[in-house]
DNA sequence: TTGTATGCGTTATCAG
DNA sequence: CTGATAACGCATACAA
């Protein structure tokens, strides 16, 4: 047993060296390995992070102590130190839309990749959720940030303290009409007008669309664009009564609209829906009222979730990049705080989308 | 114009009073707002928490310059501080799955009500990411821990630094053998008797059950065991060609079982699947090999996921409370925190399954 | 009721 | 190549 000195803060200690102990019920930090190896805390801290000027022998030595001692670095300390976390910041509706799952699962892959921790919150669509969730965020000072917004979401005030302290921000998919960032989204236009025409091009001549959101999400309303351009362009009339409108993105929301086409007379004879559980909703009712698909009505949904592969018929429907997205959204995150300044004109990254054809829709 | 001074670490600056500007690129810290308001920074620091020893009047005061003044606490800062963090870190195979998003969705209801922030992370499945993202979760110094093993898991020594260092651990559904810590899981033994039970009841005599993991994971076996006593309790044989060992749970395993089972002379009557995904793909692979479901052979599942009300018929299941399992394990936690020391024994929360009769089973 | 001083664990800067 | 020291922002023991 031999005493040493040890430089802690602005003070010196004397202690006697221990053997380290498993049991030992703290965090092990970087002055444990310092005291063990009679080293400054700079040099342990350079070592770990194999920099230049520390010697080979040293760096393998603190590293193998390291190890021993259980040494798990507190990124607390470093990111309140050097005022960044390698943190990105997700805040998305839900993660149970598998739309969205996918889209995590880009951002992971991504965000591994780079070495950066994913940090994932729900807002349930509401509002006042996206924005506790935003502070928190800011709060736990993530590095990036990447949004889908909620469905009530209007006013993106919230979203300020990101870009106003230099922090990328990126929306993807339900992005905002008029704030200034990145944002990675698909062409829903062409999406819906692919859609369309792919219904036209099966036969049908009175086709319907449900559709959805408020006025301030333009997604819903890009689509719903590209439908009616789509039978604008193939001289067909763009009649009222087939645009229904849905309260909400669910099922029943989808049976009860779906009912309501049923109800025409004469019926539609092809139905776009702008996501899958409408589809399957749709392709539902029609069967339960006595109706084929697709010989008496062609569905066609969006975002190729896994029921699409599940419902009978299989349903077709327009693919969706997500997981693509995801990477995308990392990687602009990722290539942004490496540059020092962000650019100045925030890109928009448009992902392809196409028709995948199944039996819903397959009349020919 | 006038001269005020600060106090800060162990200085003093002489500094002109300015009007506080949006366009500031910094973080605002109570130092900014002590600064403001010419108090020290630890009333600040108690105002901010409604600590007894401060004034109405300068609490009022104080929380209103901080909103004004944009003040987000910094968490990394109080967390470096205070060693405790108010985050729940989450590890699981995948957010994809509905049984665990519904986990996820539980656990966030109960963390948000006391005010915790949940920070998720995926294994894939994969031991190595597990192990990566355990290290991650401690170096975030997480307060606790829940999860649910990846698939590979045999050795969970990387949780021992959570038990260690008395951070409340929960294992939920997929629990390890031989940890000494909280979990929270349904009972699986009598959820595969009651199943089995279930396609008695209905007539069936010649059940087959599709089965997974390796003998590690015990919530398999579990059903199984189940499986086999509810076969024996009403004199049935268990017969080891009607059990088959799936690799993987995916729909394409799945079907590959499944066909097994139906190349059989005579074919099953009954199947109870481990799993909806398992069971849609027994009741796809039936249909599209001309037997009626539940006629020529019944169904059951297990889990209750979306897809078993979309497929045609509508899959039976056995229901799993995921939500509340989520709940349970977050408050798990949280009480366990404010408790100085952990209980001694850890208690293993069960709760309950149910058998959910939709048509892929009623035979009569 | 408020103020002073210091440490949490890390890293960057400067000095040997 | 290594060491000493300050600072990140907050919370708390102690002082007044």
């Amino acid at each position: 047993m031999f005493l040493k000195i040890v430089y802690r803060r602005n003070y010196y200690i004397y202690t006697t060296i221990i053997t380290y102990s498993m049991e030992e019920n703290k965090y092990v930090t970087i002055y444990d390995i310092a005291e063990r190896l009679n080293l400054a805390t700079s040099t342990i801290s350079r070592a770990l992070k194999d920099h230049h000027t520390i010697s080979e022998k040293t760096i393998k030595k603190v590293k193998k102590t390291a190890e021993e001692m259980g040494f798990v670095p507190n990124t607390l300390a470093a990111g309140l130190r050097g005022n960044k976390t390698k943190t990105i910041g997700v805040l998305i509706p839900t993660v149970t839309q598998p739309f969205l799952s996918s889209l995590i699962s880009g951002i992971e892959i991504a965000a591994q990749k780079s070495g950066y921790t994913v940090i994932i919150m729900q807002s349930h669509d509401s509002s006042e959720e996206e924005v506790n969730m935003a502070k928190s965020l800011y709060s736990n000072r993530v590095s990036g940030v990447i949004c889908s917004l909620a469905m009530e979401t209007r006013d993106t005030s919230h979203f300020l303290q990101f870009s106003n302290n230099n922090i990328p921000l990126v929306f993807v998919d339900r992005v905002p009409k008029d704030f200034n960032t990145f944002r990675v989204v698909i062409d829903n236009y062409s999406a819906g007008y692919k859609a369309t025409k792919h219904l036209i091009d099966q036969g049908c001549t009175r086709i319907a669309h449900l559709t959805a959101g408020s006025e301030f999400g333009n997604l819903y309303n890009e689509r719903k664009r590209g439908y009616t351009e789509a039978l604008r362009d193939h001289n067909l009339p763009v009649d009222e009564e087939l645009i229904v409108n849905l309260k909400s993105v669910t099922y029943e929301a989808g049976v009860k609209a779906s009912n309501k086409l049923f109800d025409l007379n004469p019926i539609p004879d092809g139905i776009f829906a702008p996501g899958d559980i409408i589809a399957v909703s749709a392709v539902q009712t029609a069967k339960k009222r006595g109706l084929k698909v697709p010989e008496d009505v062609a569905v066609i949904g969006f975002n190729n979730d896994p029921i699409s592969e599940i419902i009978d018929p299989n349903l077709s429907t327009i693919t969706h990049p997500a997981e693509k997205m995801g990477k995308a959204a990392a990687e602009i995150i990722i290539k942004n705080l490496k540059s020092a300044k962000q650019d100045e004109v925030k890109e928009i990254t448009f992902l392809n989308t196409e028709v995948l054809v199944r039996e819903s829709s397959a009349r020919k």
